[in-house]
DNA sequence: TTGAAAGCGCTAACAC
DNA sequence: GTGTTAGCGCTTTCAA
């Protein structure tokens, strides 16, 4: 019996009696033999391999990669994962998978310049996820965040909230689209003077440093959004800590909708969400689809966000929060919850996804 | 210039004269050529590769990753990722890796039976983290949850706490573990016919049955002990939801003190620190020294846990919690634990870490 | 210090 | 339906 023959039967392929097919398979399977992934990835033209980079810390990316497996195995690819941290650099990330010779390449929440996105992609597909490109240079898959700012500041506005704050997300082009995003709906909204934007970033460290520059100057806003759920939590920890409750003296709106932010109704965050499942599975499908039939002529794929109402925002109503007796924020932050929607809770808001009843 | 040559100065091997690997060097950069990993790891006896399986939903495996790859580079290997999700499992995972003819694997939290370790650890070194082998088939680098849960029960008594129920992790060895740790520390305290197990899992929604199962009968329970911080978030988020207060009515702990329940004030978890740097690197290096000098005599490393004092466990005091006007569950949330520590406050408890100050 | 040549385990083209 | 052969891009002797 020939290696060939051997090839053959391991990979399916055609060309094989079934009976030595079976008889293959059976005396692989005794031998413990398994075919060399790197013998095969080096002579076959296609690799057949995806490679993908993800944030280790990211709760949005952990939401991501069941999609992208579950894409990439219904299309007959191998994933390759490769991990950034704090420590070991995107770019980093991205070197180890070109020397294994990926056929294509998905970038989770990429930060890295379009220049060197340009760079890669003259090499092979390369698709972003979550972030909106200025150029062409590479195909991209993300949520319309111009839309999930205007959710989140129609949602406040519905409640009666007029001096919005926004706490940014850092130097990048992710955060300048959400701070751009912000100011449109503020203005839409005719609230163009009352635009502020504080200092973030994208964790919940940088929630904390944003939570101390809001208390240094608590001024007359009502409401936060912040640049991502992270960064809300941060935020949120700070004032609480602080005494400043949420939402009865101010009300806070994150943006991911991380499978976090979504169980646990506990921290209850008002979220802007994201797709998780449909932006992985649209990247593989884009990545696959420019690896094999080549570049599609749409570079964008846009998906819409949904608000997801949580506890973390309530009707303004500073006279109320005079009244420590009253106030809403003197009981229990989960308690207030269960007590359902409070008054004045009837404004533009989009219809909202529900949290799945734990005991149905 | 010959291919060999190229070979040399690409892996800095000795045998070049300082002239062409300069020159050598600067032509690859011009081509933009970069060494096949297939080609490489094909050829190459050993791959220096490290298989390293894990879960992507899982906040704790997010902590470990970064050592990981800390503790690879340091020892000049490469990691290759395989992540399991709900629907690709963890064989699947090691499959993968597998074929990627790794020197050897490092399994983060692995549920997989000890039989099949035992297979796997025949044909490469194994290194399991995070959970104790009945056996000696493979290496395994976890905390002492016997310690673990005798801190949690050590901190709950100290605090007035009798009636201390534990939630479990559902059916696998590490659940076990926690269980007979919680016994033990239990009776350690004469307290063993307070002992009480309610079925519970390993995430958010594990928590939110468990949470039901606990309102379904309330006894007599002042304290809960969760089988980690996942559950412990689902628990918290269905009693509170009810009206039950944490601390006030109920006190609650986790484990695993994940960087979300460490950096996050507001949930502000009382939890079951593992280190997980620690636990990292230790892995890698055992993997390695088991790869390149042979299996060591001792196959198991077992680190101590410390209890991180959150403001979800209290005094018990269920007079107090009579008396709605003036109980500690009045106020919200955070700002109770702005107050600092109340009466009561003196038990057995261990020189706990503290959380770092956001303003320092 | 450099080059020639063999071969890692597989796939693909071809002959039988 | 099966075996033979060449070669993927590299590392590794061994000679020059």
């Amino acid at each position: 019996v020939s290696t060939a023959l051997v090839s053959i039967v391991m990979r399916n392929a055609v060309g094989a009696s079934d009976q030595t097919r079976e008889r293959v398979k059976r005396i692989a399977d005794e031998l413990g033999y398994r075919p060399d992934a790197h013998a095969t990835l080096l002579r076959r033209r296609r690799s057949r391999l995806l490679g993908v980079t993800f944030s280790v810390q990211s709760a949005f990316h952990g939401d991501l990669l069941p999609g992208i497996y579950a894409a990439a195995e219904a299309t007959g690819y191998e994933v390759s994962l490769s991990g950034w941290t704090g420590e070991r650099s995107e770019e980093r990330a991205i070197e180890a998978l070109l020397t294994f010779r990926c056929d294509g390449l998905v970038l989770l929440g990429s930060e890295v310049e379009e220049a060197r996105l340009a760079g890669l992609a003259t090499q092979m597909p390369v698709v972003v996820v979550g972030r909106r490109l200025e150029g062409t240079v590479a195909d991209t898959v993300h949520t319309d965040d111009a839309l999930g700012m205007r959710l989140a500041v129609d949602h406040l506005v519905g409640l009666g909230h007029r001096r919005i704050t926004h706490v940014d997300g850092g130097p990048n082009v992710k955060s300048r689209d959400r701070v751009a995003g912000y100011t449109a709906a503020m203005a839409a909204h005719g609230l163009g003077d009352h635009v502020e934007i504080v200092p973030g970033g994208q964790t919940v460290e940088a929630g904390f440093e944003a939570g101390g520059r809001l208390l240094a100057d608590p001024g007359v806003r009502t409401a936060v959004i912040a640049f991502d759920d992270d960064c809300a939590w941060g935020v949120m920890s700070v004032l609480e800590t602080s005494g400043v409750t949420i939402p009865g003296d101010l009300s806070l709106v994150g943006y991911d909708g991380s499978r976090l932010s979504r169980l646990t109704p506990l921290p209850g965050l008002t979220t802007v969400r994201q797709d998780a499942d449909a932006l992985a599975t649209l990247a593989v499908r884009r990545a696959v689809a420019w690896i094999e039939g080549g570049r599609l002529p749409s570079h964008e794929i846009v998906l819409p966000p949904s608000l997801i109402e949580g506890r973390s925002t309530g009707p303004s109503q500073p006279t109320a929060a005079r009244r420590p007796a009253e106030r809403t924020a003197a009981r229990p932050f989960a308690a207030r919850a269960a007590a359902g929607p409070s008054a004045g809770h009837a404004g533009a808001r989009q219809p909202a996804e529900r949290e799945p009843d734990p005991h149905a």
